[in-house]
DNA sequence: GCGACAG
DNA sequence: ATCTTGTCGC
């Protein structure tokens, strides 16, 4: 099912080819993706939206049957070949994707995020709901408020408060972005807690699990 | 040995 | 992630 050992060796490896750098095209189709599980098997839905008016443009969605077990630190290996299919399947793909977990904020800086980005060379964006690793301050309880997230002395993620009085979100670069231009689109993006894209991927891949599988 | 641990 | 009912508050 999983070969602890070797996946670590490839998050190792792979860890390199991240870039934390600006996308270098503008942003103007934003995607985000979500799989979720019925048994043994999972749906992962992708969906995109542009960044203009956050209007829907198309989605996609693959199922499949899964044997590998979620792992703290080995996210990837679980969801990535959904993920995968499901982008391939998008008649466009995004300049910006969105991803339910972490960027670099991982033990071995390559969470699910990044594992994406780097194997499809596209932006991605890191958004958990809980943090994996660091230590932080609380921010302010007001929207917009943000701390760093810390790990070993080095600076891996953002705890933003996308909404008032609620609890924050981790957001850490996946690959082809900065923490400031991540910033600006997760706030861009977001009017409840969650970012817009993701919270329809949430929904439209439960929807897809209860009722297709 | 004990506690922590994305989804 | 998933299993689960009602309930409080913006």
């Amino acid at each position: 099912m999983l070969n602890l050992g070797k996946a670590v060796e490839i998050q190792n490896r792979l860890r390199t080819r991240v870039i934390l750098q600006p996308p270098d095209a503008p942003v103007n189709l934003i995607g985000a993706c979500d799989v979720s599980f019925k048994s043994h098997y999972g749906v992962a839905v992708c969906a995109t939206f542009n960044l203009h008016d956050l209007m829907l443009v198309e989605t996609s969605h693959h199922i499949m049957p899964t044997h590998i077990p979620y792992v703290p630190g080995l996210l990837s290996f679980r969801e990535l070949p959904f993920i995968i299919r499901a982008l391939l399947k998008l008649q466009r793909m995004p300049n910006l994707l969105l991803v339910d977990g972490h960027g670099i904020a991982h033990p071995r800086r390559f969470g699910l995020a990044s594992h994406v980005g780097v194997v499809l060379n596209i932006s991605t964006i890191g958004c958990a709901k809980s943090c994996l690793i660091g230590e932080y301050k609380p921010p302010h309880l007001t929207r917009g408020a943000y701390s760093w997230l810390y790990d070993d002395g080095e600076k891996i993620g953002l705890v933003i408060r996308t909404a008032t009085n609620v609890n924050p979100i981790f957001v850490s670069p996946g690959h082809r972005i900065d923490f400031t231009t991540a910033y600006k689109f997760i706030l861009r993006t977001t009017k409840h807690r969650i970012p817009e894209p993701l919270r329809y991927v949430d929904i439209a891949s439960r929807n897809i699990a209860t009722k297709s599988i």
